[in-house]
DNA sequence: TTGAAAGCGATACCAG
DNA sequence: CTGGTATCGCTTTCAA
């Protein structure tokens, strides 16, 4: 004989006993003798309801004792929307310029109540990473770096996405730019290097993968600052080890440069040490200068000269964001981060 | 006259225009003429199930054309579990070293189909950002550091986490334990420092906040390496900055320390270069070691000695979480990271 | 092979 | 002041 099970609902017999089930708002319910709604009221402050004191009390006293922890996911369900920022990860070995900036944007956006979190994406490919990030339902994303084309931004938008905002090279339709000017980072470096009488230049590019998006276009500009001069550009690869820096040092004298640009003050501060390990004077023979104006730059000898890069302001920047949100119909704006200068010190 | 407004279940007279909406299954479904169930079924690719090949195709045509993206948040909520893996975000200024374990790790968690996400915590108290962690019922959540404490390990359970993961200096009750030995980094160096015949040692001390958790270890690793015998060691505050350290190089010779253990490689450079300035010997006058084995001791002169810190791989970490939700039952197990060896260069 | 419907957890209407 | 209930988007039995 067919049995039927019968399903009282929203009422077990027994309530399902200890840690094997999360604690629901309905749990708290029960416990305190109230209604999903009047829990609802109360944890939220609900100023439109008026909830008496004793079953404020009863309410979260019931919460506290089963320690539950409202579900975001379901809140954002049904508010239809969250207050979620979402940034891929980097995932290429990023400077401590870089992270710290992160540390207080996310500082930042969290006193403008945002959430940030951090999305590990598998593949470099920023058009099939805006998939899985649109799943979230973000209600800002904030991409550094190329890689995210107008398709990409599209998704997002049309997953409700009510601000994209890129933080790169260049513009991308549909989305705010923070245009993070590269190429005058290398402007800046070779118009220095060449002002100081240079004429034979070295540019190092990192081999490291990952990394072509902030050296091409720093190539880039040392390209541009030297068209119609007299001087040449030499591109330099260079891995982040000794031993890559040491062969490049012993290919020196045949390479016959009087300058180089290292990429940045790491990169630098590697060439640096090799080049005068072959005897090679810095600035005498070879100028150097590197970019990022680390500690460590300042610390080497000769104190190494470096293009500064003045990141935009992180309280700045979660205010844009804010705005963008709040008004998702504006046009995407352009911001211009050009804060490259050189700071001029000893090795150039 | 009081009127009604009758809803028409699922059926707005007319679809709702443009980009205002996101599109859901059921638009999908609308689209492509068959119900929601099926759209589901074509999308997950259901093997329980067998749909008709044309089927299949209008199905994947209309999610195109709408740009048709799921909402994670009712996926999840829906089957009841996610796999999502939360970290906190860093919201100190963290090394090269981590940040490039964070990337493999993300990687390979992702690998094991899970997504990482970094968790913009506001506060440092660790205890009370659980809170905001279980909000969003990650599967796993993987806490480096201290400050979470066992309340916190309990609430996040009690949210429906599988597995808890702490990665710092000590057990927590009722998490998984990844002991980075800090303590014994600095005994390591204390030993070597004695062993080198140093007496009157120094340890450096950050000044910067959020580095307690490792500095504290570290000094007190040394202190225990010198317990008994004829040596003392002196307590070092110092800032990451050149003044910093020029402060501490005036007073160097009034302190009569013949040897420093610098924090990390960092610290250790920064110290060095005061020290020279100041006419003191590097090893001569004072030996000096650091930590973390970064590429920058080595291209210091002298070397700079450095205690090496093996991280775990991040595969087998990536694994261990694997297993842990797997079996949320198994006992809390815990695993000694201690990777701490002396690479004696030429500065101590 | 496809569709109808229940329900995951939380919120906000409306009625009592 | 409080409770019932529809709803957000999705998956998954169960029926047809």
């Amino acid at each position: 004989m067919p049995y039927v099970m019968v399903q009282i609902p929203n009422t077990p017999a027994v309530p399902p006993p200890g840690p094997l089930s999360v604690p629901t708002s309905a749990d708290v319910a029960r416990l305190a003798g109230v209604s999903r709604a009047t829990v609802s009221y109360v944890l939220n402050n609900t100023s439109a309801v008026r909830i008496s004191e004793p079953t404020r009390r009863r309410v979260h006293a019931a919460a506290k004792e089963l320690g539950y922890v409202p579900h975001a996911a379901a809140r954002s369900l049904r508010a239809g929307h969250s207050r979620m920022v979402l940034m891929p990860a980097p995932n290429v070995p990023v400077g401590a310029l870089y992270s710290q900036f992160i540390s207080e944007l996310q500082w930042a956006l969290g006193r403008l109540d945002y959430t940030v979190v951090q999305h590990g994406t598998v593949g470099p490919r920023g058009d099939e990473a805006a998939r899985a990030w649109a799943e979230l339902r973000p209600v800002a994303v904030l991409v550094p770096g190329a890689g995210l084309g107008p398709q990409g931004v599209a998704l997002l938008k049309r997953s409700g996405a009510r601000a994209v905002l890129t933080l790169g090279p260049e513009r991308v339709e549909g989305a705010h730019a923070l245009l993070m000017d590269h190429e005058s980072v290398g402007h800046r470096a070779g118009r220095h290097l060449y002002a100081r009488g240079r004429r034979r230049i070295g540019v190092v590019v990192p081999e490291e993968p990952g990394l072509e998006a902030y050296s091409r276009p720093r190539l880039e500009g040392v390209r541009r600052a030297l068209r119609d001069t007299d001087a040449t550009v030499a591109e330099l690869p260079l891995a982040y080890s000794e031993e890559s820096g040491a062969r490049l040092a012993e290919r020196w004298s045949a390479l016959g440069l009087d300058a180089v640009f290292a990429y940045n003050d790491e990169y630098a501060m590697l060439l640096m040490r090799t080049l005068q390990d072959q005897g090679i004077g810095v600035p005498g023979d070879t100028a150097v200068i590197g970019a990022d104006d680390l500690m460590l730059g300042r610390l080497l000898r000769p104190r190494l000269s470096t293009v500064r890069i003045e990141l935009p302001s992180a309280r700045d920047l979660a205010a844009l964001v804010d705005r963008a949100v709040r008004d998702p119909a504006a046009p995407p704006e352009t911001h211009e981060l050009l804060g490259a200068t050189v700071v001029h010190r000893d090795s150039s």
